[in-house]
DNA sequence: CCGAGAGGTGTGATCGCTAACATCATCGGT
DNA sequence: ACCGATGATGTTAGCGATCACACCTCTCGG
């Protein structure tokens, strides 16, 4: 062994190898405006020489501030939650954020309390919070003031800096789709209850049926699971007047489609379906699903940017944004026979 | 205000709270046995009361040690990935560690090289790599030794500590159930070939053929995607000869499925099919998808445990650990017609 | 030719914690 | 009654960065 156990490279260790005072070198690194552009070389190169990476404790127990970013999710591997989280991990990376993730198995208000803690106890600068249903958004009472804080897919009634696709923009556009494909009207396999995302779509849903003055048919209360979806479709397959269904997500249009194949009920020839979501695979289910894409990409970028704001001006903010959705057409939809 | 900006209690503060001192409440707080049991309990009080928590910054800065554990993974949806990872943090988090994600888009060596840059900046205490093929096994060549290093579903070839699902044992009994229930032989559709996993999965087929002399058709090369499951699944389909089709991942089940169906072909009374995953919908699909699931959250377990045992050694292991995922009989296998 | 201002650099204190050592009772054994 | 071991606590010195401030060296207007 050269040394004692090698402790890797100090901002001291720098500035003796470039000829300058520690300092400097912290001036080199954060970008200060008064040093010599000659100096700033030589610190440059000792640094790359040296294989020298600050050390981020140092700096936040100084600053006070981490780099890092907490989110807190549910622990589900639905597709929705997933990608968003793929791709805000993505757009944190490369604002020089690092992301910490505290999961949650249930939406309860403790578990979303717990994590919060264990987030504070990181010292984040702000939190994500992926919170879709009433229990999660109570949850957010208890997240102290000065900390920033973004919500996604939350209570459209609170006031707190939110971030959410229109669910019922999508919902509309979806069940006008059906409405002007000829269908007299539409029936609509939702989500659960509580979720802020179902709600919407129900919501969108009912918009669209008033405006052209179709009858609203009672709301198929499910979950979000393909099992649920397949028993709303056992129900609906057994009526003939159903001629047109929206699920209010792939997975309940999968398990509709399924239902309605094993009761001898042809899609689209006898019954059309819309899901919302777009997941990959929804353009191979039998038929290919016409649905309805978010841009989760696009909510992960808004949700940053009102973070990072937060965060810079150090004072939380309510502003919201809301990312349209688009309606994919594919092969679920005819007219009806 | 009452302070200046009410910067939070610090250990100073509980010490001067308890009437101790600041190395007493550090005693206290990281369990060391010389403390009396009363002094204990007062700066326990002290703590509360204050709402003390300690400066992980600090403790780093003093320890060279961070409670954070770094994760490497494809920035996809798939779903094995998304659930493995939502397993791991879940075990982390018991464990008290954090779990910061570092995601890349694409396996190759750079981004990986890049990511794990990433992490060592954050001094991470671990870190996982999920490395499921050949660049991105490569990769893993540039992490320094010291560091405590975990691959998931990596080479198998390879001397680290590695945690995989035994695919060979899993397509080895999707085959051999396939065999058993009276075909002749069974036509596989594979991942991508430079993944561990695929090939691991057509080894085991192949072996499950070998092992009872039936032919060996050809390998259908394929992606993971229900769109390239579709495509060999047209192919297949236009061949009599073929009753039995071993999907290497349910997405690509999906699009075998249909294809059939498009054909003509019913499943399972033409053609049976398997897939691999037990995606959650897969009980859905049309008709319910047989497939092998692997069990993620014991994968999480074991990855976990490695890594902690590496960590509190001090060294790296190049321990393995393989998981048996089980076979889960639904409705799309049958006696050849 | 001098002093003000600005640019470039160094010095020390400090953030909140842990490690190492010092201190001071208390206690059992001879 | 003395001594060394043991337990309970306090004191001091950093860890590696940033911040506030001091210091020097120019330039330039009056």
């Amino acid at each position: 062994m050269d040394q004692k156990t090698q402790r890797d490279p100090a901002m001291t260790d720098v500035a003796r190898l470039a000829g300058v005072s520690h300092q400097t070198v912290s001036r080199v690194l954060n970008d200060h405006p008064n040093v010599r552009e000659q100096t700033r070389l030589r610190v440059r190169a000792a640094i790359k020489e040296l294989g020298y990476r600050p050390n981020r404790a140092a700096r936040a127990l100084v600053t006070g501030k981490t780099q890092l970013i907490g989110v807190v999710a549910q622990n589900s591997t639905l597709y929705g939650p997933a990608s968003l989280l793929s791709a805000f991990e993505e757009a944190a990376g490369e604002a020089g954020f690092a992301v910490s993730i505290g999961r949650v198995k249930v939406l309860d208000r403790e578990s979303i309390a717990a994590a919060v803690e264990r987030h504070r106890d990181q010292r984040v600068a702000g939190l994500v919070v992926i919170a879709p249903n009433a229990s999660a958004a109570d949850a957010l009472a208890d997240v102290p003031a000065g900390l920033p804080l973004v919500t996604v897919d939350g209570d459209p009634e609170r006031t707190t800096a939110l971030v959410t696709v229109d669910q019922a923009a999508g919902a509309f556009e979806a069940t006008t789709h059906l409405l002007e494909t000829g269908h007299q009207t539409v029936w609509h396999v939702s989500g659960p209850q509580d979720w802020f995302d179902a709600a919407g779509r129900v919501q969108g849903w009912k918009r669209a049926l008033d405006a052209v003055n179709a009858e609203v048919p009672p709301v198929v209360a499910a979950d979000w699971s393909a099992a649920a979806g397949y028993k709303a479709g056992q129900m609906l397959a057994r009526m003939p007047e159903v001629t047109a269904v929206f699920a209010s997500n792939d997975h309940l249009a999968l398990g509709v489609l399924r239902a309605m194949h094993e009761r001898g009920r042809r899609v689209p020839h006898d019954v059309s379906v819309v899901g919302f979501d777009d997941v990959p695979e929804a353009a191979y289910f039998i038929p290919p699903l016409t649905t309805v894409r978010p841009d989760f990409a696009a909510v992960a970028r808004e949700t940053l940017g009102l973070l990072l704001e937060q965060v810079t001006a150090g004072e939380s903010t309510t502003s919201r944004r809301t990312i349209a959705p688009v309606l994919v057409r594919r092969e679920s939809v005819a007219f009806p026979s």
